[in-house]
DNA sequence: AGTGTTTAACGAAGTTCCTCGTATATTGTA
DNA sequence: TACAATATACGAGGAACTTCGTTAAACACT
């Protein structure tokens, strides 16, 4: 709870399923998790265990078959490993992170480039 | 040569080194290197070795002491994290990266704003 | 040549991550 | 109650990552 770990690759396999779909059973999570690539039940609810022990999940666990749910939003998780990649690869500067995305990505959308001006417009207006 | 793979947390530190000091020798990159924190010098010499194995770094040893190159540049590999991280947090979307990434920051140089809203433009131009 | 310095190579050990088999407990049902 | 199904817990094992000590080779200097 007080400091949750950066999610590892599987355990974000799984988050990412969560998001969807939780609260959850561990059997509701691998059946959807299998959809990716085999894995046995075990090893998802072996996960599970673990992502609770560091505070990556919570669990009620009242019933038989105990209920998951991700401590963190997904938002809050983009956020939180943004800001790492920006740190460790960017030299801490976010519009540079900005700055590289936009270059090498294809923003078709009228919706998201307007989107993306208006925050900028209001980041001028603020600063 | 054929794949080189996404570097682990400490081979960045060393290639965030590399790019601002390479071509270099192990000496060179680990006095470096220390500066962050403790470490010893067989063990950045190892960590030279395995990436270079890994194809991340390339060497000349016709000298006594080997010289040391990144493979990628800094920018190649900015996209390339960039793209591994859209792909497993972002659903693929890399405005959904970059609106997530303005909407957090405090992006105060006019000079970036710019930059970013000339790219956007361009964009604009040719969709 | 002989001594000390610098370097590369190698392997072992500790850690984390991931996988899964086995054992045990709970629940449902004939 | 007894049997089958479903769940958790536990621990072992392998792979990747990181650290560092030891050894041997290359070099520099007297």
């Amino acid at each position: 709870m007080i400091n949750i770990p950066k999610p590892t690759k599987t355990e974000l396999a799984i988050l990412n399923i969560m998001w969807q779909i939780s609260p959850a059973t561990v059997r509701q999570i691998h059946e959807e998790l299998i959809k990716n690539g085999k894995t046995s039940y075990t090893t998802t609810l072996k996960m599970l265990q673990v992502m609770h022990q560091k505070g990556l999940v919570s669990r009620n666990s009242e019933q038989k078959a105990h209920i998951y749910q991700p401590s963190l939003s997904k938002k809050e998780t983009q956020k939180q490993m943004l800001d790492d990649l920006k740190n460790r690869l960017f030299g801490g500067s976010i519009s540079s992170l900005v700055l590289q995305a936009l270059g090498t990505a294809d923003i078709t959308k009228q919706s998201e480039i307007n989107e993306i001006k208006a925050i900028l417009e209001k980041a001028e207006e603020e600063s």
